[in-house]
DNA sequence: CCGCTCCCCTTGTGTCACGAGGGAAGACGT
DNA sequence: ACGTCTTCCCTCGTGACACAAGGGGAGCGG
């Protein structure tokens, strides 16, 4: 059906990474379920997205990782958001929305009639 | 300031151009214009964005192309939208609104404050 | 005839979501 | 002891695409 979803997560991917990690330290794979649940099953976060979206907001100085053990008891790579990284959350944020919001207004106007 | 708007563009061009045609037949130039004015001159689209992705859209029947005379007196191909494109349009607005209410809700819970 | 605007186009570059792969290690049943 | 399942990590190749930087032609006003 919404083959057309594909591309749209672009530039928030690393909005909603940062989301995850903002009310505490999280591993990959419970990040990519925080978002899962989050957006009620929307959004569906694969491992060959998420694992290199981690490594390069982790190069860029946005999260900082540790490894630990999980609350299953397995080995797992704890990740915590940084001053930067909740800098650009909420600036991010800000300028996501005013993409949308002027999208929105765009693309919501009266719809003329089909011929 | 906002140089992270980039990337958001991607899944959301196409639909602001089928957007633009929505109202009759324009020249690429002429949508660019359109988009520009309908979100408040947030968006703004480059030609080396816009032409290509008026291809794309016509190489896959969203749109149809047919050379002219602006009202500039200048030559002109103007763009119309097909039967597919329209629908293309409905559907497309449809998920994009449901990503976008996804994700904004994933955005926008309750902010931890920061230390 | 010079510059400006309008209007068209292409090529190269980098970014990135995604699918498909691979692997280790705990848990659990038999 | 030994599959198998789940959790958790990773990489590589591919394709899509926004964007900047180029190039051009043609009307128009000075």
């Amino acid at each position: 059906m919404n083959d057309l979803d594909v591309n749209l997560l672009r530039g928030t991917l690393d909005l909603l990474i940062l989301k995850a990690l903002s009310w505490g330290p999280r591993h990959g794979y419970g990040v990519a379920e925080w978002i899962e649940q989050a957006t009620g099953t929307t959004l569906l976060i694969g491992e060959g997205t998420l694992y290199p979206a981690l490594h390069r907001l982790e190069r860029q100085r946005a999260i900082e990782s540790e490894w630990g053990v999980s609350e299953n008891n397995r080995r797992a790579k704890y990740y915590r958001l940084s001053r930067e990284g909740r800098a650009r959350l909420q600036s991010g944020t800000t300028s996501w929305q005013r993409f949308v919001e002027a999208a929105a207004r765009a693309l919501g106007a009266g719809v003329p009639q089909p011929a």
